[in-house]
DNA sequence: TGTGAAAACCTACTACA
DNA sequence: TGTAGTAGGTTTTCACA
C-alpha cells in the first residue's frame, strides 16, 4: 500500500536492467547506470528490504514443461459463513497460478495451468468440492500472446 | 510445443531453487541437489539453450511502485479484416501486462495495471481506439490473492 | 549515498572418466 | 553427463568522502 515515494530513475533503471536478466553482474550493471559496483548493491539490498522487489525468479516456459492448457476460471461464491476460506484452499490446488478477488457477477478469478483440457475438468470437481463456491465458468485460452512483462509504472524508463 | 521429454527430477529441484531466488549461488544449488557446480552450470545452460528457461528475471511488488489498480479487460472483435492487427496494437499498450486469445463470448482476456482507477478509463479510450476492437468489458481486481507462483508441472517437486 | 580497495567466493572453462 | 581443478571475474564488506 506504499507508493514509489522513494524509487528514483537510477533504481528503475537498475530494475530494468536486472528485470530482462537477474544474473546479471552488479558489475555490469552498474557499468550501465553510471555508479559502482557497491553502490548498485547497496541499491538493490534497500529495494529487496523495502519489499520493491520481492524475489529474483526465472521465468519457465509452461509450453516446455508440458503444461499445454491454460484456462480463466470464475469462481463465484454462496455468499455463506465459508467464503472468507475459499481463497486458502485455492491455494493449495498448484494448477491455479493466480488467484484475484474481483468485483462484479463473480468472487474471483483464477489463472489455470494444466497438461491438457482433461486436466482442467480435475481442477473443476476440486474447486466445486470447496465449501461456499456456489459455481464456475470458464474461459478457454487458445493462445498466451504475451505475459509476465517486466512492470512499467510513472518514472520508469521503457526497456532498452 | 514440445514437452518435458528431457526434463528429469534434477532439472526439476534446480528449477525450483532457482524459481525462489535466481541469484543463488550454483554452488549453493549443486550442494541442495548432490551434484557439482560444473553439473548444475551445464544443466542450467542447456534448460536456457532448449527455451525451458525463458529468462532470468525478478518479481516487483506492483503496489510498492505505485500500481494500485488492477483490472482484467475482455475485449470483442468485430469479425473484420483488422483482427489480426489487435494483439500487437495491444503489445504497445505497457499497462497491458498479459495479453491472452480465448473461446467464448470474448476474443481477448488482457491483465491491466494502473496507479488507479482513472488510469484505466485512459487505457479503455486507447484500446477501443484499436481498428477492428468492437466492445469491451471489464472486470476490476479488488485484491490480488496471489501471482506469479513458481510453475508445478507432473514430475516437478512441491518448493520445499 | 556514494567511492575504491581487498579478501572471500563464484563462474565458466578445460581435461578427462 | 558427470567430476575435479583453476584462472579470472564477482560479491561483499570495509574505511572514508
Amino acid at each position: 500500500m506504499q507508493a514509489n515515494i522513494q524509487l528514483d530513475d537510477t533504481d528503475a533503471r537498475i530494475l530494468t536492467a536486472l528485470s530482462a536478466d537477474s544474473r546479471r553482474s552488479y558489475a555490469d550493471v552498474a557499468a550501465e547506470v553510471g555508479l559502482s559496483t557497491a553502490a548498485v548493491h547497496e541499491r538493490v539490498k534497500k529495494m529487496l528490504e523495502r519489499g520493491v522487489i520481492e524475489r529474483f525468479s526465472l521465468r519457465v516456459d509452461p509450453e516446455r514443461v508440458g503444461l499445454h492448457f491454460t484456462a480463466f476460471v470464475a469462481i463465484r461464491n454462496d455468499g455463506g459463513a465459508h467464503c472468507r476460506d475459499i481463497a486458502p484452499r485455492l491455494r493449495e490446488l498448484p494448477e491455479v497460478l493466480e488467484l484475484h478477488s474481483v468485483a462484479g457477477e463473480y468472487d474471483f478469478l483464477a489463472k489455470v495451468r494444466t497438461t491438457h483440457a482433461r486436466g482442467l475438468e480435475d481442477v473443476l470437481y476440486q474447486i466445486k468440492a470447496i465449501p461456499g463456491v456456489a459455481r464456475t465458468t470458464s474461459t478457454v485460452v487458445l493462445n498466451t500472446e504475451f505475459e509476465e512483462r517486466p512492470l512499467r509504472w510513472p518514472g520508469s524508463a521503457p526497456a532498452a
